[in-house]
DNA sequence: TGGAAAACATTCCATTCGGCATGTAAGTTT
DNA sequence: AAACTTACATGCCGAATGGAATGTTTTCCA
């Protein structure tokens, strides 16, 4: 018997035997592990001292098949974005499974904006944005792509609670994604971890008042 | 006649004959050209980028020099966190010195941590907060004067509206910092500056809502 | 005033970086 | 199964880095 047939679908797809995988799939395995030990680098080490070497190591492939898949370190960088980025919202929407309505929905909707931005994987977020800075590739990848993640979020959040005006929605909820942003730098470098809850308290009260309307 | 005496205070220091100055002087003024440097680079390269070579050449000193006074890299970043620092907090303390009374020193307020926290140099400090998250030395120096830069100025805000609640204040205070914070990191990548303008407009009203006690 | 010490300058080195060139293995097409 | 394309591996290079070693100038103090 011929081994395997060439092109066509196979339903065996990632259970073959040992040796041999499609194109595709190798394709695919290497590219996200690349990319999975980009992540882990820039959470771990940070951006300055993640080099391609270190990836590649982590990611159990060789200098050569990294460049193959992304010539340039600039270019693995720019995809890391976009993985990091699917990886996070895939996060937020798996923990929004089951959020209540509001007004209760302000409350767990501002937890749930804290797990999704404040997490280990917004650490990475934060190497590649401080580093977008001063680097107008990068930056050019971030903005897009960060801006998509906002704006899918929001939506979401829309989607939970209809009822809730537009504008109140919108300025609660940029409100407390910069707030948060700010606090997870706090929390990143060892800030008090007990006031910091304290003020995600303290927040909650105030923006459930917005809410109703008692300020704005 | 001898032409200086020599440990005595000098009315003249600084302004000696050319080629002739106080050990003190000497040291002093490379140190800071050396610290100010740094801070130039951390601006404009980012931390990545920051090379003890680009430093030195930007304060027209030696390697040599630099060596004298930091034997390392981190320790010249470590004192250049306490020199941003420093300078921070006077262009703070210059920028605060016509603040009107409560409750508009509330809307005021906020643009003063604004101009302190989101400012030319807060961009030096983001690179060294995030770089620290990943550097437990460069942590260890930031942490305190971090501290200390955050409290002198919620001290001078309370010196400020002495009759406004200690909790309220504080509350308010940390908020904001921490929102301006992420509103920062959200300025530098290129966000939207008129969406950052009306989020910084809500939250004014808002805060002076809570200040007022419309809600809390 | 002369020697010690501090400040500063120059040169060199081991290491590491990102990227290129070239070679091999695996999968695909005809 | 042969020709071909894609995926992966290895070795190397120039550039740049942080730091050490050593030499020179300036200030200090007895």
């Amino acid at each position: 018997m011929t081994a395997t047939q060439p092109t066509q679908p196979d339903a065996l797809a990632g259970t073959r035997e040992r040796g041999h995988r499609t194109q595709a799939e190798r394709r695919e395995r290497t590219r996200t592990a690349l990319l999975d030990a980009t992540i882990d680098c820039l959470t771990e080490l940070g951006y300055a001292r993640t080099s391609v070497q270190e990836i590649c190591v982590r990611a159990g492939v060789s200098k050569g098949a990294q460049q193959h898949h992304f010539t340039t370190k600039a270019e693995l960088m720019a995809a890391a974005v976009e993985h990091l980025t699917n990886r996070i919202q895939a996060e937020i929407v798996a923990a929004a499974g089951d959020l209540p309505d509001a007004p209760d929905l302000v409350e767990h909707g501002i937890d749930l904006i804290w797990q999704g931005f404040a997490g280990t994987l917004s650490a990475a977020v934060m190497e590649l944005w401080v580093a977008a800075r001063t680097d107008t590739e990068l930056a050019a990848a971030i903005k897009p792509v960060d801006k998509a993640l906002g704006r899918s979020t929001l939506r979401l959040f829309h989607s939970l609670a209809p009822e809730m005006p537009q504008h109140t929605l919108e300025t609660l909820y940029w409100l407390t994604v910069n707030l948060i942003r700010g606090l997870a730098l706090d929390a990143q470098i060892g800030g008090d971890a007990t006031r910091r809850n304290q003020l995600l308290t303290e927040w909650k009260r105030i923006a459930l008042g917005v809410y109703r309307g008692d300020v704005g």
